[in-house]
DNA sequence: CTTTTATAAAACCAAATGGTATCATGTCAA
DNA sequence: TTGACATGATACCATTTGGTTTTATAAAAG
């Protein structure tokens, strides 16, 4: 895995975008994460196999736990995704913010 | 619709990020998106409702055409997301390569 | 050693997803 | 008007996805 496209799948499900800001936090065990959630730790462990695959989390064994941190380098895939439409985005924001400007002139 | 989770939903198929790459040049009918994919119409044009839901792309009728594009306002709910991660980001990152530099001292 | 705790792994299920084929509708051109 | 063309809409299908339950394993606590 670790593919751009295992990290965009990653990021279309919400429970995993709430995850991810709970690791902005600190780092996690299965179980805390699972406290948060209305839903059992198997569930929550699926998703964070999806965040891992993804290559937007990493996990160290820590005694019998299992703790999730974020992966700063993960996101880049997506980042660059993006960088390729700045130009576009920025530009046509631009176009629009003077053509609303204009209009209440 | 036009929720931040219908526009991640609509980014995380690598057909509708081709779809919104070919945007990026010019708009286009559905017919002339369809021509650059190994799929039907049909299947097109639901990725084109997808994107359309998720705010990523604007759409026009031009007589018996659909013409199909980018709206930049609708990568902003991503953005802002992303946004929220940024600093975190940055400084594990800002980390990372001070530790590689220091390493290769 | 026994019991509890934290996770792993697998089988299973309903719903969503990505695709097809088919048919209806509206528009352009002859 | 007639026919071709571009799309819309629907029904249908296989696979994936997000969830549960159950069983197994390994570490911590008593």
């Amino acid at each position: 895995m670790h593919t751009p496209q295992s990290a965009f799948r990653a990021l279309a499900d919400p429970t995993r975008r709430d995850i991810l800001v709970m690791l902005r936090g600190r780092d996690l065990s299965i179980g805390e994460v699972a406290e948060n959630f209305d839903m059992t730790r198997a569930a929550v462990k699926k998703h964070l196999t999806v965040l891992s695959d993804g290559g937007l989390i990493t996990t160290v064994t820590r005694g019998r736990e299992r703790i999730s941190s974020l992966n700063p380098e993960g996101i880049a895939p997506v980042c660059d995704w993006f960088a390729f439409f700045e130009g576009f985005w920025d530009t046509r924001l631009a176009a629009l913010k003077d053509a609303i400007e204009k209009d209440t002139e």
